[in-house]
DNA sequence: CGAAACTTAACGACCGTTAAGTAAGTATTC
DNA sequence: GAATACTTACTTAACGGTCGTTAAGTTTCG
């Protein structure tokens, strides 16, 4: 596999420092970046201020080793998901149940991913969001354009599919964390269907002949 | 039409009062509600400091005031769009050209409604904008049910079809008005191609029996 | 006159950050 | 093998800065 990780980042090896990461994840999900002080992550963490500059150089550092961290975990379980699936359908169909699953079990990673990257802009922190999610639009793209290749897709260039899917997925991921139980909510029948929905609609007429418009350049998307 | 708007809120009269406003928009839609100080704003406007005190009672009241005054504008425009047109798949097209229009004309005014939205959660504004996003919402669960009754739907529950729907409407909306040119980005063709993803999918096989789980009992959707 | 539309000047609270010091362990040197 | 130097993991106490807000006074105009 090529080199597709962001650059490796020190994980937590001490313990104060692994607790101090897990109250970050905690505080920065349930209020936000700008939201959650380092007085108050300190605090949940029982240690004092320069405990967290002794392990981290900023806030900014703090969040961004945290989220460097989980995503790490997330991207190599969806990597290895995908080859480990043949043709577009079932892959896509593994994307969607994978990225469930790995949502339910830690609801803090995707509230904190996707309130980051759809929430207003954060000076220094934006960029880094940026390329973290594409990282992850990437697999998808990968897996659209062979399904194009091989005449499973049709209706639109790979980037404007990918754009669809992960609308689905990454909003319904957004919405049901925020509500209680994200864990009975966040389904393998759920995604099934969703991935089924995007595959096959749900209309009950004659389908429509269908051409998306192709998705304006951006230097981003391959 | 029964009461659907939120509880009415002086529009601005006075000169003064529309221009704080409107800054209050642009650098809300910017920046976010919390990172966007009452200093800005009101040197963007060119005034002092209690003057918005003078109009407004807090930060939180501009912000409020400010999200009902566009999101009045908006709500009109859609239920009207929505009253004049016949059969589900119609008004599913008219609801997604009309939103997109709309968002066009000034990306400022989806850009501060999806971001608070989809953001982190922001003490006194959440629940305010929670009730904002459910208006919207029942507009489109309205013609899905509407749609289901008259056989053109068929997979799930009108919640589920709906969350899907606006998951994918809401979405693009939030990801290209964050790119350049938004206006070129969200064109009817768009909107119509999206549209018939929703009702056909982008699979060329043969269509698979679809059943969405039924969405989970959540007092917000009847 | 008096109400409406402003100004100057400050308030206290919280923010991220750090200088300076300490206690405990560990390697190094004589 | 005891004294020394050094690193690691912290503490107390404060720094300057920005935040939302307001008390009190002034101009403008019907």
């Amino acid at each position: 596999m090529t080199e597709t990780t962001l650059a490796a980042v020190r994980p937590p090896t001490n313990d104060t420092e692994e607790r101090l990461l897990d109250a970050a994840l905690t505080l920065f999900a349930e209020k936000g970046y700008e939201a959650a002080s380092v007085r108050e992550i300190i605090e949940a963490t029982g240690v004092t201020r320069p405990v967290l500059y002794y392990y981290c150089s900023s806030k900014e550092d703090l969040f961004k080793r945290l989220v460097h961290w989980k995503h790490d975990e997330a991207y190599r379980e969806l990597a290895k998901t995908v080859t480990g699936t043949n043709g577009c359908a079932n892959r896509l169909r593994a994307i969607m149940r994978g990225s469930f699953a790995f949502c339910a079990t830690d609801p803090r990673v995707p509230r904190l991913m996707f309130q980051t990257q759809f929430g207003p802009t954060i000076p220094g922190i934006a960029e880094f969001m940026a390329e973290v999610a594409r990282l992850r639009f990437l697999i998808v793209h990968r897996v659209m354009q062979e399904g194009l290749d091989a005449g499973e897709l049709s209706g639109g260039d790979a980037a404007s599919l990918s754009l669809i899917f992960c609308c689905i997925m990454d909003q319904h991921i957004n919405v049901l964390t925020r509500l209680p139980k994200p864990g009975k909510r966040l389904t393998p029948d759920l995604a099934d269907s969703l991935v089924n929905v995007f595959l096959f609609g749900v209309g009950s007429g004659k389908r429509a002949t269908l051409s998306l418009p192709p998705f304006a350049a951006d230097p981003r998307i391959p």
